[in-house]
RNA sequence: GGGCCCGUAGCUCAGCUGGCAGAGCAGUGGACUUUUAAUCCAUCGGUCCGGGGUUCGAGCCCCCGCGGGCCCA
C-alpha cells in the first residue's frame, strides 16, 4: 500500500469509514464561538500551568491536522490556524469509546475542531484539553513529507497550496507584501489620492516600450490589447480634473521570465496634478520608507553581504555620469547612433552588442542597463534622461537633450520611475512620431501613436508629476526575496502536457 | 536566444567503473494515556521525465524531446 492510488484508495477508504460511523466529512457549519489560534497563543502562551488552571479559560479551535502522534488511547494532534500551530490533547476517558473510534479514523491534512480548556502538559505544550471534538473536512490527499517539507521550486509554485502550508517563509513573503500593499493605499489616501480603476483590454495599448498581448473581443470583432501601463488612462482623468489619482493593478508585457520580470505583474501608478519629477521623487521616497516602517517594521535590508538603508533622503544622479563613470562612455558627446556605437566599441563595453541596437536611444539604455544598473544597490535615483528614451516626460528646463524623469533603483533592479509629465499636446505628438520611426527602424517595444489620447491632451492637462512602481519588485527588495516569482503566489509557469508529471500530483 | 546543472517510491534524497532498484519519512497491520520529526515490531510501495541509440546487459554512456533551476543575452 505506497504506490500514490494507493494512498488514495486508504484515505478514501478510511473516509468512507468515518462516513459509515454518522461522522459527515464535509459539514457545513462549524462550532461557536470559535477562538483564532494566533489570538489564542498570543493571549495565553506565556501563561504557567497554574495561571492556566486558574483562569479556566474554554475555547474551541478549529484547523488542519499538520501533526498526529497517538498512544492508543490518546493522542496529541497538532492544529494549524493562520499559520501557527496550537495542540490538542485528545483522550478516550474525555470523549467516550465511540467518539474516540471516529477519532481514530483522523488522519493528518484533515481539519477538525476542538473544545476544552486550556492547560499546558507534562512537556509544557500548551494545548487544548480536548473534552469534545469534531470532524471539518477530509483531505483526500496526504500533506507534503514533514521534515524536509516541499522544496521542489517547481512544485512549489505549480502548488502554492502546499508550499504555503509547508513552508512558512512563503507565508512571510505573502503576507510582507500584502501589508506592503495596503501600507501605500493608506499612504495616498491620507494625502488625498483617489484610488481608480482603468481599462485592462485597449485598443490601443500604450505607456510604456514593451510587446502586449492581443486578445479579441468576439461580440464587436474588435481586437484588443492587455495593457502594458496605465498611464494613458490615468493622465485623462488628470485632464478631467481627478487632480491626484493613483491605481494599482495588473500589467501585462508579452516578454520572457526572470528574476525580475513576470509576464503579469503589480503596478503602482501615481499621477498629481501641480506637481513636477522632484515633488514625486521626494513622495517615492517617502512611500517605500513608509511601507517599510509600517508593514514590516524595519528601516534596512540585509542583502547578502550588503546593507540596504531606506531612510531618506536617496542620492540622485544623473544617467551620464553614472555611465561615464562605469565604462567611460559620454553620451553627452557621442550624440549619434554612429559615434555612440564607436564609444561603446571603444570602451568595450561587456555585455553589449553596439551592432544590435537599433537606435540611439535603446543603446544608451542597453549600456546603462549593462553597465550601471547592477550597481545601484543602496536605493539612488537616476535622473535626467536623454528624451530620446522618453516619449511622456516633459524636456528638461535646463537642456532639450534631457527630460524630467527618474528611475527608481533598490538592490540593482530598477523598481520605481517617474516624470514630470509631457502635457505640451504638439510635443508630444511628435515624440509618437519618433516612436514611429523607431518602430520602422527595428524597435518591437516602441510606442503606437495613440491619436485618442492626444485629442485628450490638447484639452490641457495641468502640469503633473506621475510614478509607476513595481509591487512585486519592491516587495522582493523588502522582504530579501531572491527571485520575483518567491513574491507571486502565482508566477507564471509553462503549461504542462496534460498527464505529465507535476499536473495532477 | 546561449551556456551549465537537475528530473529515481506520495515527499526528501542516495545509487560506485555499465552488472539483482535503495534509505528516511509518509502509507498499511500491531503495541502504547504526556508527545513535539513520538517510540518499538512487522510490512507494502518503482513508466528511474519521454522517445530513440550503443551494449550480452543502461537509472548510469550517446542523440532528440519535455519540464525545471542557475548564470549570461
Amino acid at each position: 500500500m505506497a504506490t500514490e492510488a494507493e494512498i488514495l484508495e486508504a484515505r478514501r477508504h478510511r473516509a468512507e469509514q468515518l462516513r459509515d460511523a454518522g461522522v459527515e466529512l464535509f459539514p457545513a457549519r462549524v462550532p461557536r464561538p470559535l477562538a483564532r489560534i494566533p489570538e489564542v497563543i498570543a493571549e495565553h502562551g506565556e501563561k504557567t500551568a497554574d495561571q492556566l488552571a486558574g483562569d479556566d479559560t474554554q475555547v474551541c479551535i478549529a484547523g488542519r491536522i499538520v501533526g498526529l502522534r497517538s498512544f492508543g488511547k490518546m493522542a496529541f494532534v497538532s492544529l494549524m490556524g493562520e499559520g501557527e500551530v496550537l495542540q490538542a490533547w485528545v483522550k478516550r476517558d474525555a470523549l467516550g469509546e465511540d467518539a474516540y473510534a471516529s477519532f481514530k479514523l483522523y488522519e493528518t491534512g484533515d481539519f477538525m475542531w476542538a473544545r476544552g480548556p486550556l492547560i499546558r502538559t507534562k512537556k509544557g505544550e500548551l494545548s487544548v484539553d480536548a473534552a469534545e471534538i469534531g470532524f471539518l473536512a477530509k483531505s483526500y490527499r496526504p500533506l507534503p513529507e514533514k521534515w524536509h517539507g516541499l522544496t521542489d521550486v517547481e512544485a512549489r509554485y505549480r502548488q502554492r497550496y502546499l508550499d504555503l502550508i509547508a513552508n512558512p517563509d512563503t507565508r512571510r513573503i505573502a503576507v510582507a507584501r500584502s501589508r506592503i500593499l495596503s501600507s501605500m493605499r493608506s499612504f495616498l489616501d491620507a494625502r488625498g489620492f483617489l484610488e481608480v480603476e482603468t481599462p485592462v483590454l485597449q485598443p490601443i495599448y500604450g505607456g510604456a516600450n514593451a510587446k502586449p498581448f492581443v486578445t479579441m473581443h468576439s461580440t464587436y470583432g474588435e481586437q484588443l490589447y492587455l495593457r502594458i501601463s496605465f498611464e494613458l488612462y490615468l493622465k485623462r482623468l488628470i485632464i478631467g480634473g481627478l487632480d491626484r489619482v493613483y491605481e494599482v493593478g495588473r500589467d501585462f508585457r508579452n516578454e520572457g521570465v526572470s528574476r525580475k520580470h513576470n509576464p503579469e505583474f503589480t503596478m503602482l501608478e501615481v499621477y498629481q496634478s501641480y506637481a513636477d519629477y522632484r515633488d514625486m521623487m521626494a513622495l517615492t521616497e517617502e512611500l517605500v520608507a513608509n511601507a517599510a516602517r509600517h508593514a514590516l517594521g524595519i528601516t534596512r535590508v540585509e542583502r547578502g553581504d550588503e546593507t540596504l538603508e531606506l531612510e531618506p533622503p536617496w542620492p540622485r544622479r544623473a544617467m551620464s555620469d553614472l555611465i561615464r563613470e562605469a565604462c567611460g562612455v559620454d553620451i553627452e558627446r557621442a550624440t549619434t547612433l554612429e559615434s555612440l556605437r564607436a564609444a561603446v566599441c571603444e570602451h568595450r563595453v561587456a555585455g553589449v552588442d553596439p551592432e544590435k541596437a537599433p537606435t540611439w536611444g535603446r543603446l544608451v539604455d542597453d549600456v546603462f542597463s549593462q553597465a550601471v544598473e547592477p550597481s545601484l544597490v543602496q536605493p539612488t535615483f537616476v535622473i535626467d534622461y536623454p528624451v530620446e528614451l522618453s516619449t511622456l516626460a516633459k524636456r528638461s528646463s535646463e537642456s532639450d537633450a534631457l527630460v524630467e524623469r527618474f528611475e527608481l533603483f533598490i538592490g540593482g533592479i530598477e523598481i520605481a520611475n517617474a516624470f514630470t509629465e509631457l502635457n505640451d499636446p504638439d510635443d508630444q505628438r511628435a515624440r509618437f512620431m519618433e516612436q514611429i520611426e523607431a518602430s520602422r527602424a527595428g524597435d518591437e517595444d516602441a510606442q503606437p501613436l495613440d491619436e485618442d489620447f492626444l485629442l485628450a491632451l490638447e484639452h490641457g492637462m495641468p502640469p503633473t508629476g506621475g510614478m509607476g512602481l513595481g509591487v512585486g519588485r519592491l516587495a522582493m527588495m523588502l522582504t530579501g526575496a531572491s527571485h520575483l516569482r518567491e513574491v507571486k503566489l502565482f508566477p507564471h509557469m509553462r503549461r504542462l502536457e496534460p498527464g505529465k508529471a507535476g499536473d495532477e500530483d
